[in-house]
DNA sequence: AGAGGTACTTACCAAAAGGTAAGTACCTGA
DNA sequence: TCAGGTACTTACCTTTTGGTAAGTACCTCT
């Protein structure tokens, strides 16, 4: 009765890891986790302008899931969340690294624009 | 009129390629291309099992927009096109070397099948 | 007292992505 | 003559993905 599935199978490498990384907003969560080493909830929803909160927790929770975040909760009132990345988190990060550096390279081919705060937040 | 964007804006560099390899069977034809240099339609059709026709042109005519592939039409009876890869192309693949073997590394881990031709084909 | 913050959860809805199956036009080989 | 191949195109439908808005329970600050 699992919604969630992610375990191939796959044609290749590429299809195994696209499938962890696709989703609107993980590969900014994997990159905000990596910037800031480790952050509460309310962190990510304001370090990611335009992300709903229920998709910012079915990421983290898929995410955990496939080994790729850490989550502590502190028992604690009101309550605290930390989510930081895993040693696969970390090493999936370095592997998107040169396609980061290739998109980079497109935004300028094409002259696209950066998100700015007022585009993506809804209010 | 196009229904077709991908032209940002972009929160990063991630955010730009993943917008172009987003897709069921992107990834798949970028690598279909690299590894045989130039296919013909029906040539990537059987080379990728289960995919749709309507699926491949509409990849392929989006790719042939972002720069990806080149699209060489023989006006000759029955029809000849062939794709390959544009400069773009091959360095968008190389960018993804790295998310592949982390991927495989993640196929080990968690012991996920390969597509098998009797999963894939439909028939 | 009331606003606002913590981290969610839930129901409902809209949009996007992808699949099925048929049609097109012309050719080759059995 | 008739199946099967070439490269598509189109209409229709299902599945998946993501967004909205509300509720929960308890806290602090003004």
């Amino acid at each position: 009765m699992t919604k969630s599935a992610r375990r191939g199978p796959y044609f290749c490498g590429i299809d195994a890891a696209m499938d962890v990384v696709s989703g609107k907003w993980k590969s900014l969560i994997l990159w905000e986790l990596h910037d800031h080493g480790t952050r509460r909830f309310a962190e990510l929803r304001r370090g990611l302008p335009g992300v709903s909160e229920k998709m910012l927790i079915q990421h983290l929770r898929e995410m955990e899931e496939d080994g790729l975040v850490h989550r502590e909760v502190y028992r604690e009132v009101p309550p605290k969340v930390e989510y930081s990345l895993t040693e696969h988190g970390l090493s999936l990060n370095a592997a998107l690294a040169p396609l980061g550096e290739w998109g980079t390279g497109r935004i300028r081919r094409i002259g696209a624009e950066k998100v700015s705060f007022d585009v993506a937040a809804t209010s």
